[in-house]
RNA sequence: GCCUUGAUGGCGGAAUUGGUAGACGCGCUGGAUUCAAAAUCCAGUUCUGGCAACAGAGUGUGGGUUCGAUUCCCACUCAAGGUACCA
């Protein structure tokens, strides 16, 4: 009997799926074990070769786990709300769950027949309106909660505004570190209840906000940073402009030091946690605040008395700059301040005389995206608003001037500038004129800023010579005696916008009543996504939901209804916006839990039993989004006393991209000068001639230096006459299909003409009759025709064949590119283990009872030690190889023993669970091989008697001696020693050293 | 610039705490089988010299520690990923 792996495999997928083998059970006495991929976005483009390798890692993971008495999780969904699907819609108005629904139809046939162990009874998608009435119920507990200080914890609304009642925000102000504008119990008390609403929103853990956004009007959505590319749309190169627009915000910035306290706790590559903590970004100085005169003082050097800012003198209330520095002690080099031309105080200190000249800068630097700012680091520029501030020690007089290389998003959008001691400050300052004071204790800085924190301060009054450190803490102690500065810690991350002007992703839970936002209850939830004509944003500028005629809630009856009742008094617009695409992934792993749960969430007892995520699985593409949301989310909720668990993944790997092998063309263009009124011809040569032809041409350069190389026939295509003047240009590579190419680099050219028109008449410049492609390693895309798919390697080789070889290609966490050339070597190592197997007439099934030998047990004990330590270390190559190792041996030996190939068997099957299945039944088993427990390594199987010593000299290895293991290291040194060819190296000499690592090496030093 | 990761044959990669570098597979070369091909099997395959035994070199570069370094330390080069006027 041959091995029909198709057969097989089929066979087994029906009847995991019938038999519902892989059921997680929410009640257990075994152990729990949870593992977890991050769930796929259904693309239109299916499954290459490359997303898959995760989901293989996790499924042997997880089916390893089962064999070693675990109760597995092991579940599987779709994050189905996404752009792709719009723009589609857009595009043809295809509704996008329609288009959803066949993609995920798609990518469920594709990874069933992989042969995954899925609980596939646990599915989630988060388009679908049982899972998102959840979302939009977590985005209320958001809503309703607030940050609290003092707890560190969130904690509900309501108790904030007790507190208000009782005295004010003053106490929860000075924890919270914001700056939010101080009231007593007596003034809270007067506010309306609009005013309390706008107050309390600056609490809420979601809020709605002016927010200065990238807005694209011809996509007519709102792009983040990553999404701009060089001023325009990554998607279209549509221009992007600077807008401010009311949008819903996490307070992802309260749980900043959280986030960072919580990864010492979890075991995840310290990359990803480095990239965390880089884009939380905190850092340690102080809030600094500077007097602004009034735009009539301008004569004078100084303001005095020192300190106090004269009433005559001092500008209008609310004119003081904060700044944040992480070196107050430079304080005394201050020359000058710079805003952010956005900085909200720039039009209020502006003296008429540069009124224009700033105006005219704003204008300017607008039209500059952040990003586009951030990466012009060269250029400066800047404008003195004619407004001077006052040095808090000095009372000198500081210019006050803007500038784009102040970010208006960190810190509080203004510097104080010390040229002396930071490089940007030192351009600026250079490239204006403006003075550049030394506070440094013999320091040259006549050429550059000094950075170095080791520099001792001098001319600083109070805080001359002392270090950097001494120097700051006196200096915060000043500031806050003086009520004019602090101690703070700054970060960089900034609240998350949570609103997007788009159709297909969670609708708010949320309607508007006089402007204010209004919550709905969860028990008319899922408020689900309206019908609309156009996925495009409205005439006027709204979202797409602004589309819809059905968008409209009865406050009273608690339901949607036709927008034509605004008018009436109990009904009110709902929410345009809808959620982000990382609303849905920032749960989900809870309720893989209990997914079918229509009560919760997820229910408590789930929750308790499973906890965690024991192993996390996916690209680190996602370190700064989903990662840092969903843990935001899991903790917040953990405050909320949702989940049990304040980190939701104990473990997280990274896999490696697999790169795609693109195949290139090579087309030969001549110079268009000449060509004009012939037919464009298109030629195409191959590889290795095209080298040689430029090898050639190089060479031929060389030898004319002086003269121009203009008409050479290098490919003796001049003959029909027609060619003579053809001049060099040169060869343009172009992405061939890779399914155009075999194994050996040869284009298949009939295909690769019939695959566009303008190659119907293309002619080809082979070699030895062939045209040989060039190939290259890149990313793994459909754009560059080099996209493997997994349906036909499992058609020609079967699943198993390609799990074993996404592992075989090389660590999980490296990238790696794909060659399918090499796919045949794990495919005959399938075939040679079947033969193990059947070694009975014609192919037949035959395994013997008799005793194994030695040999045959060393053989299956080292392996069963490999692998168990390959999968703790997720090595998953190495196992392949040792499997490989295992079945030749097992071959060379003639083994066919059951008390051999019965083990083997399970140690295979989470690698290749359907070959394993087969196999096992063949033996007489009638559960799945699933049940079965994974054999126990047992050393004395591997313990030897002798060692083949290699035996160096002066570290170099020359030959090996068999000793036996129990000698002590004085016998081998005296075995080694009479050893005829020791002696013939020695050549009469008398060894120094002899070192000796019984069970090891032998060194001999002469 | 900063942070991170990496660099080993023609290719993918292996080498547990420093102890025989190149496991395993692809590819390639030769052979068996076959009318032929596929499939299968056997032998060889880091480089240089040599028929061979063997000798020399060798894990990005340069230094160091050590009896012994792919592995540890220092400096550098290159590549990939992340991030960026972060005050």
């Amino acid at each position: 009997m041959r091995y029909h792996f198709n057969e097989i495999e089929a066979k087994w997928q029906k009847y995991w799926s019938q038999n519902q083998t892989f059921k997680a059970d929410n009640n257990s006495d075994k152990p729990k074990y949870y593992v977890l991929d991050m769930f796929p976005y259904p693309s239109g483009a299916g499954l290459h070769v490359g997303h898959p390798l995760g989901y293989i890692a996790t499924d042997i993971y997880a089916r390893y786990m089962r064999h070693k008495g675990y109760n597995v999780l092991h579940p599987m969904g779709y994050d189905s709300f996404g752009l792709p699907a719009e723009q589609y819609a857009i595009q043809t108005g295809q509704h996008p769950a329609k288009t959803t629904e066949e993609n995920i139809n798609t990518y469920r046939r594709q990874l069933d027949q992989i042969g995954f162990s899925f609980d596939w009874s646990r599915e989630v998608r988060t388009s679908d309106s049982n899972y998102y009435k959840w979302t939009q119920w977590i985005f209320i507990q958001l809503f309703e909660s607030y940050y609290c200080n003092d707890a560190k914890q969130a904690r509900p609304v309501s108790e904030l505004e007790e507190v208000f009642n009782a005295e004010g925000n003053y106490r929860i102000n000075a924890a919270a570190d914001e700056n939010i504008e101080t009231f007593t119990a007596e003034e809270w008390k007067n506010y309306s209840e609009k005013e309390k609403q706008e107050i309390l929103a600056k609490y809420r853990l979601t809020y709605l906000s002016e927010t200065e956004v990238n807005w694209c009007p011809d996509l007519g959505t709102v792009l983040a940073n990553d999404e701009i590319v060089n001023g325009v749309s990554e998607r279209g190169g549509h221009p992007v402009v600077r807008k401010k627009m009311k949008q819903w915000s996490m307070r992802i910035t309260a749980y900043a030091q959280r986030l960072l306290d919580g990864l010492d706790k979890i075991d995840w590559p310290q990359p990803l946690k480095d990239s965390q903590i880089n884009w939380i970004g905190r850092s340690e100085g102080a809030m600094v605040k500077f007097q602004i005169s009034s735009s009539k003082f301008q004569n004078s050097e100084e303001f005095s008395p020192l300190g106090v800012m004269p009433e005559g003198q001092r500008g209008e209330k609310g004119w003081d700059i904060d700044v944040f520095t992480t070196r107050p002690d430079t304080i005394f080099g201050v020359s000058f301040m710079t805003l952010a031309p956005e900085h909200e105080l720039v039009s209020k200190i502006t003296t008429d005389e540069y009124k224009d000249a700033v105006e005219k800068y704003i204008e300017a630097t607008s039209k500059r995206s952040e990003r586009d700012r951030m990466a012009d680091v060269k250029t400066i520029s800047g404008q003195f608003t004619g407004a001077y501030a006052m040095h808090p020690f000095t009372g000198k007089k500081i210019p006050v001037w803007i500038g784009d290389y102040v970010l208006a998003s960190y810190g509080t959008g203004a510097v104080m500038a010390v040229p002396c001691g930071d490089q940007r400050d030192y351009d600026f300052a250079k490239h204006f004129g403006i003075e550049i004071p030394n506070i440094f204790q013999d320091i040259d800085i006549s050429e550059n800023a000094c950075e170095d924190k080791t520099a001792v301060i001098a001319n600083s009054d109070f805080i001359s010579g002392m270090p950097a450190k001494k120097a700051i803490k006196r200096i915060i102690y000043e500031l806050e005696q003086k009520g004019i500065g602090k101690g703070k810690i700054n970060y960089r991350l900034r609240d998350a916008i949570f609103s997007r002007q788009r159709y297909w992703g969670e609708p708010f839970p949320v309607y508007y009543k006089d402007g204010m936002p209004q919550m709905i209850d969860l028990e008319h939830l899922p408020l689900t996504l309206p019908e609309v004509e156009k996925y495009l944003p409205t005439a006027d500028g709204k979202p797409p939901l602004g589309n819809a005629q059905v968008w409209a809630w009865d406050s009273v009856e608690n339901r949607v209804v036709s927008n034509e009742e605004i008018d009436n008094k109990t009904v009110f617009p709902l929410e345009l916006n809808t959620m982000p695409g990382w609303a849905g992934s920032a749960w989900y792993f809870n309720r893989y839990m209990d997914a079918d749960n229509s009560d919760e969430f997820a229910g408590k007892e789930a929750l308790e039993y499973w906890k965690d995520v024991d192993l996390y699985l996916g690209g680190s593409e996602h370190a700064t989004g989903h990662l840092l949301y969903s843990r935001f989310w899991q903790k917040f909720m953990f405050d909320k006393g949702l989940v049990p668990v304040d980190e939701y993944a104990k473990k997280l790997i990274n896999q490696g991209m697999i790169l795609g092998t693109s195949a290139f063309v090579y087309r030969w263009e001549y110079n268009n000068e000449v060509y004009t009124d012939e037919p464009k011809k298109t030629i195409f040569v191959s590889k290795n001639l095209m080298e040689d032809i430029i090898k050639e041409r190089s060479s031929i350069a060389e030898a004319n230096k002086e003269k121009k190389v203009e008409q050479v026939d290098l490919l003796g295509l001049s003959d029909s006459g027609e060619n003579q003047d053809a001049k060099w240009s040169h060869f343009t590579p172009i992405h061939a299909d890779v399914s155009f190419v075999n194994a050996s680099n040869e284009l298949d050219i009939e295909a690769f003409k019939n695959w566009r028109p303008e190659y119907k008449d293309a002619q080809f410049v082979l070699e030895d009759g062939k045209y040989i492609v060039g190939r290259e390693v890149e990313k793994m895309s459909k754009s560059k025709y080099n996209v493997v798919n997994p349906d036909d390697i499992c058609a020609d080789y079967g699943a198993d064949t390609l799990r074993l070889y996404e592992m075989f290609l090389g660590p999980l966490e490296q990238a790696k590119p794909w060659n399918t050339a090499g796919i045949t070597g794990v495919h005959g190592f399938l075939k040679k283990m079947w033969k193990l197997y059947h070694g009975g007439n014609d192919g037949a099934f035959f395994v013997s009872d008799q005793e194994p030998t030695k040999e045959e047990l060393k053989t299956l004990h080292k392996t069963i030690k490999k692998v168990d330590e390959d999968i703790a270390n997720f090595s998953f190559n190495t196992s392949v190889s040792s499997f490989m190792i295992a079945v030749n041996e097992l071959t060379s030996q003639k083994c066919n023993k059951r008390a051999i190939l019965e083990p083997l068997a399970v140690i295979v099957s989470p690698y290749a669970p359907h070959i394993a299945e087969e196999l096992w039944g063949e033996l007489g088993n009638k559960e799945s091989i699933s049940t079965a427990d994974f054999p126990i390594f047992e050393e004395k199987y591997l313990v030897e008697s002798t060692k083949n010593y290699p035996i160096s000299f002066n570290g170099k290895f020359r030959f090996t001696m068999e000793l036996s293991l129990d000698l002590s290291k004085e016998e081998i040194e005296k075995e080694v020693l009479v050893n005829e060819r020791v002696q013939e190296q020695l050549a009469g000499r008398i060894p120094k050293k002899v070192i000796v690592v019984p069970g090891k090496i032998v060194n001999i030093v002469g």
